[in-house]
DNA sequence: ATTAGGG
DNA sequence: CCCTAAT
């Protein structure tokens, strides 16, 4: 099912916070220009390679195409290199989760040929690479762009560790169980050892199976990756011949386009890939965990990695993690901010248009007749347009053809016994909701909105003579509830992101109103934005800036566009974020699951070895396979338990727990609070019965 | 990531 | 079960 809920938190206007979906650990994150995982770096390669197959195909051999199919043999030779990370199992619920949308409908069409491409293409002419440090150029055009990404991803292969391996960790906790005195233990630590080991046997056997072609691996971790998986929509029609296959074109350039992800990996290769590669290390362990947990909770989504780059997002995501995502079988990830794809360098919008933030404009001429295409998304709904207006210079008609409107990220968690048809329902329900929450249409010309519905397309510059590269639709959050207290109608949406109103904003309403209600913004306010209150990333950097920044490696100095990861981001998405939560009550509870009798025994038993204070371990030794209990879960039931022993038997509720078993429970309760459990693992024994008929446990 | 304890 | 603080 769908959560009702997300989808306001989607779409009813509310600004999105960088939700973060990340790895769990901050600490493995190292200094920047660590190694880069291979795979980190297919989400950007492998849109290269459309994109690059995409220019081939358009036949047009300009430096671009080829700067652009360049990047293609590293990404293929890496591809060899390409470990996939997880374990098989793990692979199989990422897949899921990223995958199953719709992917193909972006990356259908690699194929032999693909490869060929890939393969042909080997070196860069020297004078390219002369090219790149040729930034001086106000015009920063595709393959500039394209030329520098091509840069890093050299330079992140470099990086990578020798043998391509992935460091993994298996920890199933066995060392811990040491102290585990029960000789009848069928559990013991050698068992376990073995256990381990044969999972890790698994995993490489699953791993090298996975590496057999390698740009299929490409291709698969990009869906790993890449999440933009998103189901599209298709509106299109045309009935121009070969417009099926520009159309096409169109859906991959959107894709490409949509990836935020890319342009800042671009941008920021070292701080941005590195969560990535975070969340691709995950151990043994924190896999198994996330599979544990896999019921209630959403995979942490790879988009949200410049989140994770600032330490106070890790914190932010600690606090919200448990609200967020851990509970959710189904429901929406929100949309994060996107960022443009190489493409939306080209655009020679001006710097005016690009500062603001609220529509992004990305055009690019596809061919040379008057048909014209263009690629809007809006950042906060997450809705992407993508556009193809065709002049009639008869008539002084204008027609559009809105090729489809793509809906923003669906995230949708299903446990793998579910049904594909239940999966299907659940895309629809997902899908669904978010049409039927309201929508409206916006006009972007030239990157500012053309907000006055009364005038004409002629007043508006929407005509045959203009330049319609520059007009782009939106699908925006209808927000005829929105109150205007905060959000005065002209208010920049700038301001909106100072701090200051945070707080209004997190109580009022959905702020997104203003964002859609004023495109246009300032120059002063930009900057007073840039001013680090957090919403960089809000901004489309600065072409020059970003190419500056990519060649150097090295963050541009002071105000640049770049979206630095905020030192205050954390304040920017706590608050909206957290009353979201509540108020669109993502956080859902668990299904209550209780206790079996059957449970309770295991619990009991392994608490009377183990004591009260080693909850995982318990665990471990009897619920291994409960995926649905925590131990948490079980410290808690443990409380209970006790609770209810020491109650009269009228009182309890619930399944009747037989009395024998509480007074297990009792017992053992006494005699671990007599001996401390934490410390010596040694040192205590494990509980003794001594007036139970029962077998005597431990040793 | 675990553990402990309050809600 | 949830949430938080403290490890």
């Amino acid at each position: 099912m769908v959560s009702k809920k997300r989808q306001d938190y989607g779409f009813s206007g509310y600004r999105v916070p960088v939700i973060p979906r990340a790895p769990r650990s901050i600490r493995r994150r190292s200094p920047r220009k660590k190694l880069v995982e291979d795979s980190t770096i297919s989400a950007f390669e492998l849109l290269a390679a459309v994109a690059g197959k995409l220019l081939q195909e358009s036949e047009s051999s300009t430096s671009s195409n080829v700067a652009e199919v360049k990047v293609h043999p590293g990404f293929c030779r890496d591809g060899k290199k390409m470990r996939l990370p997880e374990n098989d199992k793990a692979l199989k619920l990422k897949y899921f989760d990223q995958g199953s949308c719709a992917e193909s409908a972006f990356f259908p069409e690699i194929s032999v040929q693909d490869r060929n491409i890939l393969s042909n293409v080997k070196e860069l002419p020297q004078a390219e690479n002369d090219s790149i440090l040729d930034h001086t150029s106000a015009l920063v055009s595709c393959d500039l762009a394209t030329r520098v990404d091509y840069d890093m991803k050299l330079e992140m292969c470099t990086d990578k560790s020798p043998n391509g391996t992935f460091p993994r960790k298996v920890d199933g906790g066995s060392n811990d169980v040491g102290d585990i005195y029960d000789p009848k233990m069928d559990n013991g630590p050698e068992k376990q050892l073995v256990n381990e080991q044969e999972q890790v046997g698994d995993l490489t056997m699953a791993n090298e199976s996975s590496v057999k072609d390698p740009f299929e691996e490409c291709v698969n971790n990009n869906v790993l990756i890449n999440s933009e998986s998103s189901v599209q929509l298709s509106l299109y029609r045309d009935s121009i011949p070969g417009a099926l296959f520009q159309n096409h074109r169109n859906d991959v350039k959107l894709g490409i386009i949509d990836d935020d992800e890319n342009s800042f990996g671009c941008n920021k290769p070292c701080t941005k890939i590195r969560p990535f590669r975070l969340q691709l290390c995950n151990g043994y362990h924190r896999t198994r965990k996330m599979l544990t947990s896999k019921y209630r909770k959403v995979a942490p989504k790879i988009k949200d990695r410049e989140f994770y780059n600032s330490n106070e997002g890790m914190k932010f995501f600690y606090r919200c993690r448990k609200n967020i995502c851990k509970r959710e079988r189904c429901h929406w990830v929100p949309i994060k901010k996107r960022k443009l794809f190489d493409h939306s360098f080209e655009v020679a919008y001006d710097q005016e248009a690009s500062s603001e933030s609220v529509y992004n404009l990305p055009e690019k001429k596809m061919r040379g007749d008057n048909s014209s295409s263009a690629s809007i998304f809006h950042k906060e709904s997450g809705f992407s347009a993508s556009v193809k207006a065709r002049q009639k210079s008869k008539d002084s008609k204008v027609k559009f053809s809105i090729k489809s409107f793509r809906v923003p990220e669906l995230y949708i968690e299903v446990p793998e016994t579910a049904t594909v048809g239940s999966l299907k329902r659940m895309v629809m329900e997902a899908v669904t909701a978010i049409l039927g929450s309201g929508l409206q249409v916006g006009v972007v010309l030239q990157g500012k909105k053309v907000r006055d519905d009364n005038r004409t397309l002629q007043q508006a510059g929407i005509s045959q003579s203009s330049n319609l590269d520059s007009l782009g639709f939106a699908l925006e959050p209808s927000f005829a509830h929105v109150s205007g207290q905060r959000a005065p109608k002209d208010l920049p949406l700038v301001l909106q992101c100072d701090a200051a109103l945070l707080s209004s904003r997190s109580t009022a309403s959905p702020i997104f109103d203003s964002g859609i209600s004023n495109a246009a913004l300032d120059p002063p306010l930009v900057m007073k934005l840039d001013n680090d209150i957090g919403n960089n990333q809000e901004l489309i950097p600065s072409p020059k800036t970003t190419i500056d920044s990519l060649i150097d490696g090295v963050l541009p100095d002071s105000k640049a566009l770049i979206p630095v990861p905020p030192t205050n981001i954390e304040a920017l998405a706590v608050v909206p974020f957290n009353s979201k939560c509540k108020h669109t009550e993502i956080s859902q509870r668990r299904t209550r699951r209780p206790f079996s009798v059957t449970e309770v025994e295991a619990l009991v038993e392994a608490v009377e070895k183990l004591g009260t204070g080693r909850w995982r371990n318990v665990k471990m030794r009897a619920f291994e396979d409960a995926d649905h209990r925590t131990y948490v879960d079980l410290k808690d039931k443990w409380k209970t338990l006790v609770h209810t022993a020491s109650i009269a038997p009228q009182q309890r509720r619930g399944e009747p727990v037989p009395q024998e078993m509480l007074d297990r429970v009792l017992a053992a309760h006494a005699y671990w609070s007599q001996h401390q459990t934490k410390h010596g693992k040694h040192q205590v024994e494990p509980l003794q019965i001594i007036d139970s008929p029962r077998e005597i446990v431990g040793a």
